[in-house]
DNA sequence: GCGTCCAGGTCTACC
DNA sequence: GGTAGACCTGGACGC
């Protein structure tokens, strides 16, 4: 039941749905996505009691938002704070936008490019892990187990991404054997008891001084983090360097560009050489142009 | 139903 | 720095 309902202005080249359906984030718990009326919901820990399921919405040039909780004006702050960050509204995308007029004009007219992610980076790290070396169905399954048996429930009974406390109680059968992540179930223990004693502060790669190729060398210290997991992440902090290539990016370059033909990572590098930092973006935006078609 | 093969990214050992 | 093999799961396939 609905008990706060707010909203919030959004910046002039915001697009939901293509925010919403930018990657396949909305696709793994917590968060939900209702296609036939484009409201994504998730839970949100705002330091209420318990964790706060919430639905946004798109409605007349506003974000509406919608809390199944009573909330204090702190926690209606909190609450908006963390969804402008899942949202990216602080994303200035003006340069990659007229980097993009000459190839990808479309990008900038439909207000693409900005990238769902999560509220904190310690879920998208724990997701992005879940992510590699797996089909989606597997990433999906992983997830969905953390959430299910690990997450703090709401008032209505769905369950958020777990802490890394909740996180480095467990053993590392117990990653193997109930969330099926097979080898990577010891790393999922060591990284969620390394942040859960401060031994690695995730969240302060969000806004690290760090250049980006000495972040990424940072990120690739935590077991299960190669190249590809972290190009991913780094996307998801807002730098674009890398194309954090996989087997479906590559796949899907072959097809538009290559004649369906395979070639070397350094051709693809070379096609999106001219995007400078945005590289990243662009090749995710090329690949993805076509994800709303019929869904409008 | 069972066994085999394969895709998927990263780690470790080795050169 | 580059490479080979192992890691583990689930799906596809053949029998």
């Amino acid at each position: 039941m609905v008990k706060t309902s707010l909203s919030i202005k959004t910046p002039s080249n915001f697009d939901f749905k293509r925010t919403a359906y930018s990657h396949g984030w909305y696709d793994l718990r917590p968060f939900e996505l209702d296609e036939t009326v484009w409201r994504l919901s998730r839970t949100f820990e705002i330091g209420a009691k318990t964790p706060v399921w919430t639905s946004v919405f798109y409605e007349k040039g506003k974000l509406k938002i919608e809390a199944e909780a009573d909330l204090d004006k702190k926690q209606q702050a909190e609450l908006k704070r963390q969804i402008e960050h899942i949202l990216r509204f602080d994303e200035d995308l003006d340069e990659f936008y007229e980097l993009a007029q000459k190839d990808l004009a479309w990008v900038a007219a439909n207000g693409a490019g900005r990238l769902l992610r999560a509220p904190t980076v310690w879920e998208d790290l724990v997701k992005t892990i879940c992510t590699t070396n797996c089909s989606w169905a597997l990433t999906k399954k992983m997830t969905n187990g953390l959430v299910e048996k690990l997450g703090d429930e709401a008032m209505n009974g769905r369950r958020g991404f777990p802490t890394p406390e909740k996180m480095a109680e467990m053993s590392s059968d117990f990653y193997r054997e109930e969330i099926r992540a097979g080898y990577r179930a010891p790393y999922l223990q060591e990284l969620a008891e390394k942040v859960a004693s401060g031994k690695i502060n995730v969240e302060g790669w969000l806004n690290s001084d760090l250049p980006t190729k000495d972040l990424k060398k940072e990120m690739k210290k935590v077991k299960g983090v190669g190249d590809y997991a972290a190009e991913n992440l780094l996307k998801l902090l807002g730098r674009y360097d890398g194309l954090a290539l996989d087997s479906w990016l590559r796949a899907q370059f072959y097809k538009r560009h290559n004649n369906d033909e395979i070639c070397e990572d350094k051709q693809i590098n070379r096609h999106y050489a001219h995007f400078g930092k945005w590289q990243g973006l662009a090749m995710w935006c090329d690949m993805t142009r076509d994800w709303l078609t019929n869904k409008n």
